[in-house]
DNA sequence: CCGGAGGCGTTTTTT
DNA sequence: ACGCCTCCGG
C-alpha cells in the first residue's frame, strides 16, 4: 500500500470505451460465463448500467455474486479498467474474498483495484494526502482505548469529572458528533449557553480535537470524517478522486452512517470544469461530456434494510430507504431468492422480521425444501445451556459435519465464559471472535506503542505507553517534565529525550531515558532506510525484535512466577510471528503499512475457514457470514432483547432485525438456545423466554426442554431446595417470599449466601473473612494449575492431575455416569479420552479437567 | 517508584 | 464475579 497509480497499469489513461455509456447487453446473444446460471433479477443487476443502482439483497440471496460478476463484466467489457473500481465492503476479509473472487472470474488482472473498507479506503487517502492540512503521514490511528486515554487526560485538567463527564460518554458523544460530521466548532454554534455542562462539553470537544492534531493522530471517526472535509476544503484533491473512480459500489449499504454516506456523495460529484484544467495528467477529450465536465462516477449500492443492525454507531436506515430519491435515475433491483438456507428457517427469519411494522413486505423463498426442524433447548443456567451447546455440537461432528461448518451466536461478549468452558471440558476446538482482540491486550499494546511511536514521534499517548513498559524507573514525574520540555522546544519526543541532559534528573532516571531514547533513533533509522546508502527499510519483525531484545519484555513476563505472565510473553512471540507472516506477504511494504493493517483489522477477520474450529462470536460479527449449523444462545427476555435496548426509540425494532440476522446465517441446522436462569453481575436471577421465540411458528421449533418444562420442574425442585430461604441477602426473613413461582432462584448462590450469614454465629466477623480468603485462594490456584481458562466456576474447579487412562479403563463421569475408555490421543494437559458410556455413548473428555474418577 | 490490596464500576452491539 | 484504579507501605 506503499503508493498508488492513477493510470493504468497498461499505462493507458482512462481508457476502454466511452465510461457510463455501455448499453448493458453487451453479450445478449451466446453464452456469458458472467450472466449464465443467475436468475432474472441476478443478471439484470449484473448488466444494468446508468448512474445508480440500488440491489435490494435479501438474506442468503447471493449478492456477493452479484457484485464480483457485476464488476468482473465491467473489466471484461473493457467499459473500465480496474483502477477505476472502488468496492467498499464491510470487513477486510470480504474485500480479500471478493479481490479473489474477481481474479477467478477474469482469469487475472485485477490489480488496481480498490477493493476495501471505508476506514482502509480513507486512511489510503489521508496518508496520500495528509501533508494538505497539518498532519505527516505517518499518523497514527486512535483506538477507543487510545481515544479514552486521551479523553482521561482532558477531563483530569478541566475537573470535569465533577461534573459526570467520563472519558468513556463523553467519547461516544463525541463519536456520535463526529459520525454526523459535526466538529466542535459546529457544535458550539447549536448548543444550549446557559448550560454550563454542554460548554464544558464544548471545551472538552476542542481540546480533544487540538490534541489528536498535535499528537498527529486520527481516531476511528477521523478517517472518515476527515476525508469527507479534506474533499470539500480541497476540490482540486477531491478532483483526483473523482476523475479516477468511475465505478463506485457499495456493500452493506444499509449500515453507512452520515459520514460514510457524505463521501460516498463526494465521491461520485462531477469534476466542474475549472477543476477539470487544473488536473494532471491532462484530460482526454472523452472523459469529457457536452459541458466540459467529467461526469460523475456511477455508483452500485447493495443491501437489506432488514439487515440494519448498526443504529447504535449512526448508521442510517434513510440512505438505503430515500436512495431512490436522492440519486436521480437510479435502478432497483430486488434480490428475493435465497441460496442458503433451509424454508423451515427461513420461514422462522421471515416470521420474525415480520414483526417490525415499518419495513416494505418482503418475503425470502428458496427451491430447495422444508430441511430439519428448529431445535429448541432451555437450560436451567448458563452452564446447562452451554453443556447442551456443546454436546450437540459433538454429535453434528460425529454425524459428519465439519467443526469450521457450525457458529454459536449471543448478544453480548460475556455469554462466550460459559459456553468456552464447556467446550474446553468436551475437548471441542474453537475459536472466539471478536471480544478482547489479540491487538487489544495490554502486552501486545505495550509493544506496539514501540512501534507507533517510531512511526510517529509525536505521539503522546503512545509515548507515555512505552515509558511505563517495562517498568524502568521512568515515573509520572519524569514524564511530565520531559513532556513539558518537548511541548516547549517544539520538538518531538524522541528528541526531547535525547536532550534530557538540559533536564535535572537524577544518574539512575537519566541513564533510562537516555538508554531508551537511543534505541528509539537508532530503530527510527532502520525503519526508514537509507536510500543513499543503498539501504532498504528494515523488515517490521526486525524492528519488533529488536525492540523486544533491547527490551528484556519477555525474558522479564518469563522470570515471573504467575503462569499468566508465560501467557503474555507467548501472545508476544506470537506478534513476532505476526509481524514476520506481514513481512514475507507485503515484502517492503514497511511499517506504516503494518500499523495501519493491525489497527483496522475488524473482529470476523479472524474467522478461517481452514481452521477446523466451531467459531464464536457475537450476531453483530456474524453479519454476513453463513455456516451450515448455527446455534443462538441466550433468547431470553432482557438479553435478546437487551435490556438497553427496549427503552430506546426503535431499539426492538433493530434487536429484532439482529435476531434476523442471527437466523439468517444458518443454512441447514438452527437451535437456539436459552437459559431460565441467568448470572448477572455475579446474582443469578430469572430469565424469560424471548418475546423472538413466540413469534416463530410453533410447529417449526422442535423443543427438547421447552421453557414451559424447566420453569415448571425447576420450580418444584428449586422451592423445596430453598424453602426456608428468604429473598437476597438476609435469611431471617424466610418465607416471606412464597407468593409467585417466578421469584425462585436456583444454583449454588443461595447456598453460599446463608453460609455466609450463618458464619459469624459459630466464630468472628474476622474468621469468616479469613476463611473466605483462604477459600478464595485455592480456588485461584487449582485454577492456574488446571491450564488457568477464566471464570471457572468456583467449586468446580478439577484438577485430574496426571490421572492415567487406557484403553479399556472403566470410568465414571458425574453426568454422563460409567463408560470404558476407547482411546486416548494428545500430550500432557491437552490429552483427551474417547470415552462410550452406557447411557449416552460416545464422548470425548479433557482428561485434565474433566469430571471423571477411574474405576479400578 | 513499584507492588499489593481493597474499592468500585461494569456489559450491548464495533470500525 | 472480574478487572481496573487508587491508595498505601516498602
Amino acid at each position: 500500500m506503499s503508493d498508488f497509480e492513477l493510470l493504468d497499469p497498461s499505462g493507458i489513461p482512462y481508457g476502454p470505451g466511452a465510461a457510463g455509456a455501455g448499453d448493458g447487453g453487451a453479450a445478449a446473444n451466446g453464452p456469458d460465463p458472467l450472466v449464465d446460471g443467475l436468475n432474472p433479477a441476478q443478471a439484470r443487476a449484473v448488466v444494468a448500467r446508468g448512474p445508480a443502482l440500488l440491489i435490494v439483497a435479501g438474506a442468503g440471496s447471493g449478492k456477493t455474486r452479484v457484485l464480483t460478476h457485476r464488476i468482473a463484466h465491467l473489466i471484461r467489457n473493457r467499459e473500465a479498467w480496474p483502477s477505476q473500481i472502488l468496492a467498499i465492503t464491510f470487513t477486510n476479509k470480504a474485500a480479500a474474498e471478493m479481490r479473489e473472487r474477481i481474479d477467478g472470474l477474469l482469469g487475472s488482472g485485477a490489480e488496481g483495484m480498490w477493493v476495501s473498507t471505508f476506514h482502509s479506503a480513507c486512511v489510503r487517502i489521508l496518508r496520500r494526502e495528509a501533508e494538505r492540512f497539518g498532519y505527516v503521514s505517518g499518523f497514527t490511528i486512535y483506538d477507543s482505548a487510545d481515544s479514552r486515554a486521551l479523553l482521561k487526560r482532558i477531563i483530569k485538567e478541566l475537573d470535569a469529572d465533577t461534573y459526570g463527564f467520563t472519558p468513556a460518554n463523553a467519547g461516544s458523544k463525541i463519536s456520535r458528533l463526529k459520525n454526523e460530521l459535526t466538529d466542535a466548532d459546529a457544535y458550539s454554534k447549536t448548543m444550549n449557553e446557559s448550560d454550563p455542562r454542554d460548554r464544558l462539553f464544548v471545551e472538552i470537544f476542542k481540546q480533544y480535537e487540538q490534541e489528536l492534531r498535535r499528537a498527529n493522530a486520527f481516531d476511528f471517526d477521523d478517517l472518515i470524517g476527515q476525508t469527507v472535509h479534506l474533499f470539500r476544503a480541497h476540490p482540486d484533491v477531491a478532483a483526483i478522486y473523482q476523475r479516477r473512480f468511475r465505478h463506485i459500489l457499495v456493500d452493506e449499504y444499509q449500515d453507512t452512517n452520515h459520514a460514510q454516506y457524505s463521501l460516498i456523495r463526494e465521491l461520485t460529484r462531477p469534476v466542474e470544469p475549472e477543476e477539470v484544467e487544473r488536473l494532471v495528467p491532462p484530460i482526454r477529450d472523452r472523459e469529457l461530456d457536452a459541458s466540459g465536465r467529467i461526469p460523475a462516477a456511477s455508483l452500485t449500492v447493495v443491501g437489506d434494510s432488514d439487515q440494519s443492525i448498526y443504529a447504535f454507531r449512526g448508521a442510517d436506515i434513510r440512505n438505503i430507504v430515500e436512495f431512490e430519491r436522492d440519486f436521480a435515475g437510479a435502478e432497483v433491483v430486488k434480490l428475493e431468492q435465497n441460496y442458503r438456507s433451509t424454508q423451515n428457517i427461513l420461514t422462522a427469519a421471515n416470521a420474525v422480521i415480520g414483526n417490525n411494522f415499518d419495513r416494505q413486505e418482503k418475503n425470502l423463498w428458496t427451491a430447495e425444501g422444508d430441511g430439519e426442524r428448529i431445535v429448541g433447548f432451555t437450560g436451567y443456567s448458563q452452564h446447562d445451556e452451554a453443556r447442551f451447546v456443546a454436546e450437540e455440537v459433538e454429535d453434528l461432528h460425529r454425524a459428519g459435519l465439519n467443526y469450521s461448518d457450525i457458529a454459536v451466536f449471543y448478544r453480548t461478549n460475556s455469554q462466550t465464559r460459559a459456553l468456552e468452558e464447556l467446550l474446553i471440558r468436551s475437548a471441542i476446538p474453537y475459536r472466539v471472535l471478536g471480544g478482547t482482540k489479540f491487538y487489544e491486550r495490554a502486552e501486545i499494546k505495550d509493544a506496539m506503542a514501540y512501534l507507533t511511536s517510531i512511526a510517529n514521534p509525536y505521539d503522546p499517548i503512545t509515548w507515555s505507553r512505552l515509558l511505563g513498559a517495562p517498568k524502568r524507573g521512568i515515573g509520572p514525574m519524569a514524564e511530565a517534565h520531559l513532556a513539558n520540555f518537548q511541548e516547549a522546544q517544539g520538538i518531538n519526543f524522541h528528541e526531547a529525550m535525547l536532550r534530557c541532559d538540559e533536564l535535572s534528573f537524577g544518574p539512575k532516571v537519566r541513564g533510562a531515558i537516555l538508554s531508551l531514547a537511543e534505541m528509539l533513533t537508532r530503530a527510527a533509522k532502520m525503519a526508514a532506510g537509507d536510500p543513499e546508502h543503498d539501504q532498504a527499510p528494515a523488515p517490521v519483525g526486525d524492528l519488533l525484535k529488536l525492540i523486544l531484545d533491547e527490551t528484556e519484555m519477555i525474558e522479564k513476563l518469563r522470570a515471573k512466577r504467575d503462569p499468566q505472565d508465560d501467557a503474555r510473553a507467548e501472545n508476544l512471540e506470537e506478534l513476532v510471528a505476526v509481524a514476520r507472516e506481514f513481512d514475507v506477504k507485503q515484502p517492503g511494504a514497511g511499517l506504516i503499512a503494518f500499523l495501519t493493517e493491525v489497527s483496522l483489522v475488524a473482529a470476523a477477520d479472524d474467522l478461517d475457514d481452514s481452521s477446523g474450529t466451531v467459531s464464536l462470536m457475537t450476531m453483530h460479527t456474524a453479519k454476513g457470514l453463513e455456516f451450515k449449523a448455527v446455534f443462538i444462545t441466550g433468547v431470553e427476555e432482557g438479553l435478546l432483547p437487551h435490556q438497553m435496548s427496549v427503552d430506546e426509540v426503535g431499539g426492538i425494532n433493530e434487536e429484532r432485525r439482529l435476531m434476523y440476522v442471527g437466523i439468517t446465517r444458518a443454512r441447514e441446522r438452527l437451535y437456539l438456545t436459552l437459559a431460565s436462569t441467568r448470572a448477572v453481575f455475579g446474582d443469578v436471577s430469572v430469565a424469560m423466554p424471548s418475546r423472538f421465540l413466540q413469534e416463530i411458528p410453533e410447529g417449526l421449533i422442535d423443543w427438547r426442554q421447552s421453557p414451559g418444562e424447566v420453569t415448571s420442574r425447576g420450580g418444584t425442585e428449586s422451592r423445596a431446595l430453598n424453602a426456608p430461604r428468604g429473598s437476597g441477602y438476609g435469611g431471617s426473613g424466610s418465607g416471606s417470599r412464597s407468593r409467585t413461582d417466578s421469584s425462585v432462584s436456583f444454583g449454588s448462590s443461595g447456598g453460599y449466601s446463608s453460609a455466609a450469614v450463618s458464619e459469624p454465629a459459630s466464630g468472628n466477623m474476622q474468621s469468616a473473612l479469613d476463611k473466605w480468603r483462604e477459600r478464595k485462594k485455592a480456588a485461584k490456584q487449582a485454577q492456574a494449575a488446571g491450564g488457568g481458562f477464566p471464570n471457572t466456576i468456583m467449586g468446580n474447579v478439577r484438577d485430574n492431575g496426571d490421572m492415567e487412562l487406557a484403553p479399556g479403563d472403566r470410568i465414571r463421569h458425574d453426568e454422563y455416569g460409567e463408560g470404558r475408555v476407547s482411546a486416548v490421543t494428545g500430550a500432557g494437559s491437552k490429552r483427551i479420552a474417547h470415552a462410550v458410556f452406557d447411557s449416552v455413548g460416545e464422548r470425548k473428555l479433557l482428561v485434565k479437567l474433566a469430571p471423571i474418577e477411574k474405576l479400578e
